[in-house]
RNA sequence: GGAGAGAUGGCAGAGCGGUUGAAUGCACCGGUCUUGAAAACCGGCGUACCGAGAGGUAUCGGGGGUUCGAAUCCCUCUCUCUCCGCCA
């Protein structure tokens, strides 16, 4: 969530960048900044009634001590009064404070200058796009049909074992999996990222920590009965792991990496987008995630997007990058840059990482600050990106890479995989 | 699942219902001393909010209660640890 001091101090430029998301936050920040107001009034009264009461007990205490019962006792008499009106004000603070948490929740982050305003997808910005629409030379097929013909993925497996969007990989196609798994950490860990196993399952906290919670709750599988939710991206119990967490100096850089399957229920979607491999409730993916000194988020925003795209490039893949518009950029998000790789055979892109920097919007939730050189504490940045998510890469290396006797496994990849076709 | 123990500052570890935001040790920062370092000594050292500031308030796992006053008493929740059972 934004920083309410933030909104206090910058009113106008909030509004302002909001409106480049199609968000009208001028009653709403109105509202906010009237409680927010009639919060600090109140609470400076019910402290100063605090203090009162503080001294006079102290004073009671000093008397119970000397002896003076008498003059006790009517100084206790005194605090009978100051205790109602305290519980009175503290029913009106919590009251307000809670509408000023309410107010905050529902303000996404204002994006950064570079974001375009806009809708939908119509309106991100191409910023690159690298190579060019293969010619297959024959009826190029979907991944789905290739992953029958060959025998690597098994749909209707899942949907008996658990239901539609669980796929069942097996033979090439479950090692062509792990491969890219293996291929993805290795490259992260080269590029400086500390590899991490996390937990598949987090709780509460760490769900309001990254922001799911509360917007996004109907995304995450949810166990009831021990109250916690099935990770929908590595992000969340990565990013947690620094929680409450102040660093020390203002030298730091941290950058992370994991692999782990992740879990969407991405209720009311139909029809070909979700055919195949295109949306699933499981899949793998590989992030890295980056917790930063303000000042060089920016550079650490270009070395993640150099990263996957070189990812990419090494697997042969065409792609284009988006920087996406006010409307498309995610609730959390200050600046999204998408990747897309073309599929040939469906004639449309597919997204294949999504690469975001959320300044302190996340921070301010985790509580996750850095001590500055004058003993200050400030909330670092974080960013997070996919790097990268299995299915759609699967689908893209199956369909960009076939020919009509087989798929060609990239170079990069022969040393995972341990062939270098498919057929 | 059964039984028990516990939750205090970065860590370790005291704490009688009253001047305890919290002893002490370690760690850390600044200083003195030293050619430099170590040692020793002196000082400082949590977080958050309100306030221009002085300062105030809150915080000893969370919530509630008793009391003029609670880290200290009561209730409740959560978590951790130990033992037993079950199990990869």
């Amino acid at each position: 969530m934004l920083e309410i001091q933030r909104i206090r101090t910058e009113k106008e430029a909030v509004i302002e960048g909001l409106k480049k998301r199609n968000f009208d936050a001028s009653a709403i920040v109105e509202n906010l900044l009237d409680i927010d107001q009639q919060w600090r009034t109140s609470k400076t009264e019910l402290e100063s009634i605090a203090a009162e009461q503080n001294v006079l007990s102290k004073e009671i205490g000093d008397l119970f001590k000397q002896g003076k019962q008498e003059e006790a006792n009517a100084a206790k008499a005194k605090t009978a009064e100051l205790k109602t009106k305290e519980a009175a004000l503290k029913v009106t603070v919590d009251e307000f404070e809670n509408q000023i948490t309410q107010f905050l929740y529902q303000i996404p982050n204002v994006p950064n200058n570079l974001v375009p305003a806009g809708k939908n997808e119509l309106d991100n910005i191409t910023v690159e796009e690298v190579g060019s629409k293969k010619e297959f030379g024959f009826a190029a097929q979907p991944h789905w049909d290739l992953a029958k013909k060959y025998d690597l993925i098994d749909f209707e497996l899942g949907v008996k074992i658990t239901g539609a969007g669980f796929p069942v990989y097996k033979g090439k196609g479950a090692k062509l999996q792990r491969a890219l798994i293996a291929f993805f950490l290795d490259e992260a860990e080269k590029a400086g990222y500390q590899e991490f196993t996390p937990p598949l399952v987090v709780n509460e906290a760490s769900g309001y920590g990254t922001g799911q919670l509360p917007d996004k709750e109907g995304q995450m599988y949810y166990i009831n009965e021990d109250d916690l939710y099935l990770i929908p991206t590595a992000e969340v119990p990565l990013t947690n792991i620094y929680r409450d967490v102040i660093l020390p100096s203002e030298d730091f850089s941290i950058k992370m990496t994991g692999y782990t399957p992740c879990f969407r229920r991405e209720a009311g979607s139909y029809g070909k987008d979700v055919r195949g491999l295109n949306r699933l409730h499981q899949f793998d993916k590989v992030e890295i995630v980056r917790i930063e000194h303000p000042s060089n988020t920016e550079k650490a925003l270009t070395e993640m997007i150099n990263h996957v795209k070189g990812l990419l490039e090494k697997l042969g893949l065409h792609y284009r990058v988006l920087r996406l518009c006010g409307g498309d950029t995610g609730f959390a998000s200050a600046m999204t840059y998408d990747f897309e790789v073309y599929s040939a055979a469906q004639e449309k892109w597919l997204e294949v990482s999504s690469v975001s920097r959320f300044d302190t919007f996340q921070s301010t939730r985790l509580k996750l600050r850095f001590k500055t050189n004058d003993k200050k504490t400030q909330l670092c940045h974080t960013l997070n990106g996919s790097a990268l998510a299995l299915p759609r890469i699967v689908a893209s290396l199956l369909e960009n890479h076939q020919t009509e006797n087989g798929i060609v496994i990239p170079e990069a990849l022969r040393p995972y995989t341990g062939f270098d076709r498919i057929d």
